[in-house]
DNA sequence: TTAGGCTTGG
């Protein structure tokens, strides 16, 4: 990729916009922009069935239901992974006051590949339009009370339509979520207020916490003791089926919202619990620090959310300094002492089925030796920097039982919060028949005292703090001639992550001799300059792939939209109006009637047509685009066209000029220098490119176009990603993904690789990047922008 | 439904 492309291709502020006006089919969930309108898609025949009208006893063949999105769950894989289900509420738009009445929203259970497509295509807030599916009673109503019945769709017969809300979704939850049809105004009461039996939103600091642990039945719980100014103390039970959508707490004194749960007394005292719908955000607790929820998902946050977290710190900061205790440093610790301890892994080795060994360290030395513990060869994960003066550095942690699940999922490289961590004194023979007191470090199991352990997110103001004391730690033991510690570099998670964390996803195809640098390093640099970094995507843009398929003319470099289906719909409609016959001296032409008796199409084939063996070319008169749609083949290419001043011309404005199968191929308004069709005589080959330019048009190439947010721990870093002809990061033609579900689906699974859609960073792999930092100048101003270049995703054997 | 803080004992 040159500068001078990356120059003239401003694309940028292509991707600023929030909604693209494009849409690509992903069968079977079929995507569309006006809500109000939806029904288009299916046959006049379908009639609409009301949600509150709908009984087991209802006929549904041939009817339709509409609703919005108010909650979709996790695709799930069931049996060997290859049959899917999703489970998705929907609610009918109904005047405010009737939402008193049932039955508006009803769960909709989605099977096989229907359900993937609408996990992928549909969001929250969405409004859909279902057809094929059969009814059952709900098995959920009396805990639910939403509907009687479920829909199920399955099989051949059952389709969605999806129509993108345009705002951000309000409401969201782990484990269930509600979206009001109108924004929602929440209402915060303090924890002194609270009413037994009543379902409330609150805000709180954490005072305790306990990490989620299994219960008896099918959910994980966690327990939390809150506080506010109102000066009470609540305790709060939340349940919730995985793990990763309770609350992330990872210290007293984070600050939590809490929507949609329900006090209840227990044992004389109120308390809170998590029922149908609840949502939850935390926030770290630090004043000052970015208040930022930990969540991937929607939410609805407010300026005056802002305002109460801020606040809630303060108040805590004043009030509550004992919660403020930093964790304690491993040069602190005593023997005997219980302590919180965050520190990052170096590396770790399965002992046995109840015990795992974590080896760390948090850039203090200790006061006290460490035992040794033994390690059978080649069980051990990670790598220990070589050099003589690592003494009391790097501390051995035994984890025991319910906590050795968590331990076996680190990865070398992640930074840790141990809760509770027992420093366990040993005497041991040392030298010259002396006894030495030896510290070890046991997590035991059980979750008294909120006993466990997490992996901390990079953003965690906790993990800053301790990247600068290991950094400070390695500069001190540059000295050491010895060692591998004087990179000062190592400490940072992604050059640990090195070859540690799993295998990187992508290769860099570039032949540059570049060390790697930190993404801090990029952002303090002048373009143009190449760089190579290794992190993780944080974020990308736009999330859904039709989204990312743009047009580029390859000579004049514009890049443009794809109108979506109903605005080609009006094109073609404008330019067929006109259907006086033309003949053309140089083809044969055939002239039908269609259903619409103010038109008629017309086919005109060249007589002197290419070779036998190559597509044919036909030119169609009069049809609409639906027309063309439907009459296209893979076996030869149509190229729509109308009477101008008694001659044939090609269609004007932004339509594609030929069609083959489901390909639809554009052509440059700027650098098309033909507008009347001539005869294509003496073709050599039957593609689209020499076609066009025999048409004496300028063909368009379809590119991808996608911006990452990229985090090193070091800072943050937006990049452009622009799959072309020639970078080719996923290894799918973009315009392989503008027609075949195959390539789309295959780039969706790349992508979650990348950024698992329900993850936290922590589970995104470390990918190898070669940046080109460049500006682009406008105006006078100029902007650096950043650019993935020569680097591809690593293929499976089973996918080449 | 589940849990309803309050130290292992290696």
């Amino acid at each position: 990729m040159s500068t001078d492309k990356n120059c003239l291709i401003d694309i940028w502020h292509l991707l600023s916009c929030t909604w693209f006006k494009i849409q690509i089919e992903i069968m079977p969930v079929y995507t569309d922009q006006d809500p109000l309108n939806m029904e288009k898609w299916l046959p006049k025949t379908r009639q609409s069935i009301p949600l509150h009208t709908l009984t087991e006893q209802s006929e549904c063949a041939g009817k339709y239901v509409k609703g919005k999105v108010v909650f979709k769950g996790p695709l799930l894989h069931i049996g060997n992974h290859l049959k899917y289900l999703l489970k998705s509420v929907i609610q009918e738009d109904v005047p405010k006051q009737s939402q008193a009445s049932n039955n508006i929203s009803i769960n909709v259970v989605l099977f096989g590949g229907l359900a993937k497509d609408f996990s992928h295509a549909v969001n929250q807030g969405d409004t859909v339009v279902l057809s094929g599916f059969t009814v059952s009673p709900s098995p959920t109503f009396m805990k639910d009370q939403l509907h009687h019945c479920n829909l199920h769709l399955d099989g051949t017969e059952a389709n969605v339509h999806v129509c993108a809300a345009t705002a951000p979704t309000v409401g969201t939850s782990g484990a269930s979520a509600t979206v009001l049809s109108a924004p929602a105004k929440y209402v915060y009461v303090p924890l002194n207020t609270l009413k037994h039996g009543s379902q409330v939103n609150v805000y709180g600091v954490v005072t305790f916490f306990k990490l989620p642990f299994p219960t008896k039945g099918t959910d994980y719980c966690s327990t939390l003791k809150l506080t506010d100014p109102s000066g009470a103390t609540v305790s709060c039970t939340i349940f919730c089926e995985n793990q990763e959508n309770h609350p992330k707490i990872f210290k007293a004194g984070d600050v939590i919202r809490l929507h949609r749960v329900k006090a209840q007394m227990f044992g004389g005292s109120m308390t809170l619990v998590t029922c149908w719908g609840w949502s939850a955000l935390t926030f770290d607790g630090t004043v000052g620090s970015p208040v930022v929820p930990r969540t991937d998902k929607s939410f609805h946050f407010s300026e005056e959310d802002r305002h109460r977290v801020m606040e809630l710190r303060k108040w805590a900061a004043h009030e509550l300094s004992v919660l403020r205790e930093p964790t304690v440093p491993l040069s602190a610790v005593v023997p005997r002492q219980y302590f919180d301890f965050t520190c990052q892994l170096l590396a770790k080795a399965c002992l046995d089925s109840a015990c795992t060994l974590l080896k760390v360290w948090d850039g203090t030395r200790c006061r006290y030796p460490f035992p040794t513990i033994p390690v059978e060869p080649g069980t051990l994960e990670g790598e220990i920097p070589a050099g003589t003066n690592t003494q009391n550095l790097i501390a051995d942690v035994l984890v025991y039982d319910n906590h050795v699940e968590v331990a076996q999922a680190l990865k070398p490289g992640m930074f840790l919060c141990i809760y509770n961590l027992h420093a366990v004194p040993q005497m041991v023979a040392g030298e010259a028949c002396t006894v030495q007191e030896v510290l070890s470090f046991h997590l035991h199991g059980g979750t008294s005292y909120g006993r466990g352990l997490c992996a901390l997110p990079t953003s965690s103001p906790d993990v800053s703090k301790l990247q600068r004391a290991l950094q400070s730690c390695a500069e001190q033991m540059e000295g050491d001639m010895d060692s591998s510690w004087d990179d000062l570099t190592w400490c940072t998670a992604s050059q640990l992550s090195n070859g540690v964390i799993g295998e990187c996803p992508t290769v860099r195809k570039c032949t540059h001799t570049l060390q790697k640098v930190s993404l801090a390093h990029v952002k303090s640099s002048s373009p143009p300059e190449m760089f190579h970094v290794k992190a993780q995507v944080k974020s990308y843009q736009p999330k859904r792939l039709y989204q990312c398929l743009k047009l580029f003319c390859s000579q004049c470099k514009t890049i443009e939209e794809i109108p979506d289906p109903e605005t080609l719909r009006a094109r073609f409609g404008q330019a067929v109006r006109d259907t006086r016959p033309c003949r053309a001296a140089w083809a044969d032409s055939l002239t039908t009637d269609t259903e619409d008796p103010s038109r008629q199409i017309t086919l005109h084939v060249s007589s002197k047509s290419p070779a036998d063996s190559d597509p044919k070319l036909i030119f169609v008169q009069g049809a609409s685009f639906d027309d063309i749609c439907h009459l296209s083949s893979d076996e030869e290419f149509m190229i729509p066209v109308k009477s101008s001043r008694g001659k044939l011309a090609f269609l004007d404005s932004m339509v594609p000029f030929l069609f083959r199968g489901k390909r639809q191929f554009y052509g440059c308004r700027q650098c098309s220098v033909r507008k009347f069709v001539k005869s294509v005589e003496g073709l050599e080959e039957g593609n689209e490119k020499s076609i066009s330019e025999a048409l004496g048009l300028q063909l368009m190439e379809y590119v991808l176009v996608m911006k990452f947010e990229l985090d090193d721990g070091t800072a943050t870093l937006e990049a452009l990603l622009l799959e072309d002809s020639k970078d080719n990061f996923f290894h799918v033609s973009a315009d392989d993904l503008s027609h075949s579900q195959e390539a789309q689906e295959k780039m969706q699974k790349i992508m979650d690789s990348l950024h698992p859609p329900d993850g936290s960073t922590l589970q995104c792999p470390w990918l190898e990047l070669c940046l080109s930092l460049y500006a682009v100048g406008e105006n006078g101003k100029s902007e650096v922008h950043c650019q993935i270049v020569n680097t591809q995703i690593k293929e499976s054997p089973v996918d080449r």
